[in-house]
DNA sequence: GCTAGGATGCTCT
DNA sequence: GAGCATCCTAGCC
């Protein structure tokens, strides 16, 4: 299957988040059907890692849209975003959620002792799974290491809920999800 | 079932 | 030096 073009994700990312549920994640020989996401919008998004400019961290979401951006935090943890928008606007959609279809033996053995409800139900969790780390920063979704696929399932009731893990804007409507999924991080 | 707290180190002020 | 787009375990119902 194709992988979903640049086009898609040169949008602002309270459009592309929602139309990203239901597609696929591939990495590898692994693959997980992507179930929550959250959006985060641009420099008027007071959540967002690019609210106060531009920095090192943050730069690839300044670029292109349809690339990874993969961050570090609490000292332990990666998670997976992807960019949207025109370059020069920051806007990403962090991928929080996958029910995992293929390559699950693999994704157990690098998550350890969970049950597979857990595999994939969170940020850092899928990332781990998938064996996503910083060195997949910048990455193209399009024709990189890790890609999303067109296609995938559409017909499914979509939940919106404030975004989970913040404390700014903590409110505000932007994560979505597949509302009967038994994949969601909480 | 639930909640509280600790792990652990990068990033920006 | 403070804060962090998290996760896991221990302890207690």
């Amino acid at each position: 299957m194709e992988a979903v073009p640049r086009a898609f994700y040169d949008r602002d990312s309270r459009v592309v988040a929602p139309e990203l549920l239901g597609k696929v994640l591939v990495v590898g020989g692994c693959r997980g059907r992507i179930v929550e996401v959250e959006a985060y919008a641009g420099g008027e998004d007071p959540a967002s890692h690019a609210y106060r400019g531009p920095t090192p961290r943050n730069a690839v979401m300044f670029g292109p849209p349809g690339h990874l951006y993969v961050y570090f935090t609490y000292g332990m943890h990666w998670c997976l975003n992807a960019v949207t928008e025109r370059v020069d606007y920051p806007a990403a959609v962090l991928i929080r959620a996958l029910e995992p279809l293929a390559g699950i033996a693999l994704m157990r053995r690098r998550r350890g002792p969970v049950p597979d409800r857990a595999l994939c139900a969170g940020p850092a969790r899928l990332c781990e799974a998938l064996g996503i780390t910083g060195a997949q920063n910048r990455g193209s979704l399009e024709r990189g290491a890790v890609r999303i696929l067109a296609g995938g399932r559409t017909r499914f009731r979509v939940a919106v809920t404030p975004r989970i893990g913040i404390t700014t804007a903590r409110d505000w409507p932007l994560r979505f999800v597949i509302a009967d999924s038994s994949w969601l991080s909480r």
